[in-house]
DNA sequence: AATGTGACTGAACCGCGGGTCAGAAATCCA
DNA sequence: TGGATTTCTGACCCGCGGTTCAGTCACATT
């Protein structure tokens, strides 16, 4: 076998292409500037990945799998904290008893884990959230997004049932703001050029989720006008969706009259 | 001056280019078929706009102004409140009193606000967030994204001296989140057949806001170990950004030995 | 009707970038 | 040293889609 392949090509693609495709998005990267950055020639991509949604593909299906594994993870640790402590009550909530710290402690610690992840993957991130529309990876960015939506969704109503949290918080709504967090701060984390520190994140994160979601007891008057008429909704807007396309394609169109 | 325009033309054209560019991306979109949606040809689409970047950037510059607008509005609203009222402190906060009840009703009704200019351009939004990166347009989603977390840290950062929410939270990272839930929210509204409840969304997320952020005053004891070691916080992954890219270009490339 | 004018068409043009492949280069083996 | 073999190069091809423009059409005016 003579001539050996360069063992860190395949690497090096990778990392440019990463590099690329985070600055340009996915359509915008093109193969000749990532093997560039390799000091390679365009030929030589094709010597390792079809195309270069193949290999975005690849590095995605790696994110994934990891999310995937730990989000099993994190379901069956809750599962077992579940199991041995009970689902905690308004009580404990509002008393900030021992077994309720130790759940907060619990999420908090696999809430730092997956920010180390999207952290580890934050370029891939940026590029699956900013710039796969129109792909085939499109779709898969909501498919994670609507996995991470339900789990956090189911678990917040499970504490609903028990009624440690606010019956009148709408579960996926909650959801989507702590996941639309997650994906506000990787695009960030994408243009850091060092780490932040993740722990306080973690922690800031879940105290808000806790505290946000306090059940209504000792509350002195039960805010009776929350919903505020909004003064003005203001009009519809200027232009809503395709009002008033005209027709399909050019055959129907009307003559402005006949002669 | 024969041969009047047809009037409908050119909104025609931007409502079949934005329903393009939020299936496509603005990259993916093709003029061919956003004139054949209007039943036009794609020499028309000339007639109205010099490019498809210039309809978006058109479209995308009321969104702003508009946006701009409803800032302005909000920080002089609430201007006039803290003038009026003076900032809540801690005790109007864990009291809910009257005059914190009225600054969160305010609150909300600007949410609410924004939350229905979001919806009227929610396809609009998609764009921005999720197809313009490596475009022109990139950097002005930075910029409003950028704005509103600055809004909402700095009046976070006056809550927090008055020593009316958690001191330790960092206000930025607390903007973060609240654009963060705005962002996904705002995709969610795009694969939407019709306008969902926005008044509670804009409630859920005060709500929120507001007990997230609670100050610490009569917790019975003072949370000690929140930090959480978290366990195992993962090996730095498995690909960082661009570990060993050889060279810029193929000129100075090591020959494997010499002969 | 004839004519002038501006809206609109669509074939043609062209550059960009993905993908190919004949050949050069590098390495091993005899 | 001279094949044998595999890696890698880069010129080339080609389709896609943005852009142009000569020609056509619809309408108003005369």
């Amino acid at each position: 076998m003579p001539r050996p392949a360069d063992p860190h090509a395949r690497d090096a693609l990778v990392s440019a292409a990463r590099a690329e495709f985070a600055r340009r998005g996915l359509r915008g990267a093109r193969i000749e500037d990532i093997t560039a950055a390799c000091g390679l020639s365009k030929g030589a991509f094709y010597l390792h990945f079809p195309s270069k949604e193949a290999l975005f593909g690849e590095v995605v299906g790696a994110f994934q799998s990891e999310m995937d594994a730990l989000n099993a993870r994190r379901l069956e640790a809750v599962e077992r904290f579940v199991e041995a402590h009970g689902i905690p009550g308004p009580r404990d909530r509002v008393e900030r008893s021992e077994r309720y710290q130790r759940l907060v402690d619990l999420e908090t610690a696999y809430d730092l884990e997956a920010l180390e992840l999207v952290w580890a993957y934050r370029d891939v991130s940026r590029v699956l959230v900013g710039g796969s529309q129109g792909t085939e990876f499109e779709s898969l960015l909501w498919q994670v997004t609507n996995t991470q939506v339900s789990r956090v969704a189911q678990s917040f109503r499970r504490l609903q049932e028990a009624g440690a949290v606010d019956r009148e918080m709408d579960p996926e709504l909650f959801g989507s703001v702590i996941v639309g967090a997650y994906l506000l701060l990787s695009n960030q984390m994408a243009g850091m050029e060092q780490k932040p520190d993740l722990s306080a994140w973690a922690r800031t994160l879940q105290k808000l989720c806790q505290e946000g979601t306090m059940p209504r007891l000792e509350v002195p008057r039960s805010v009776p006008g929350l919903a505020a008429p909004a003064r003005a909704p203001r009009p519809p807007a200027p232009s809503t969706r395709r009002p008033q396309a005209r027709a399909k394609t050019r055959s129907t169109r009307t003559p402005r009259n006949r002669p």
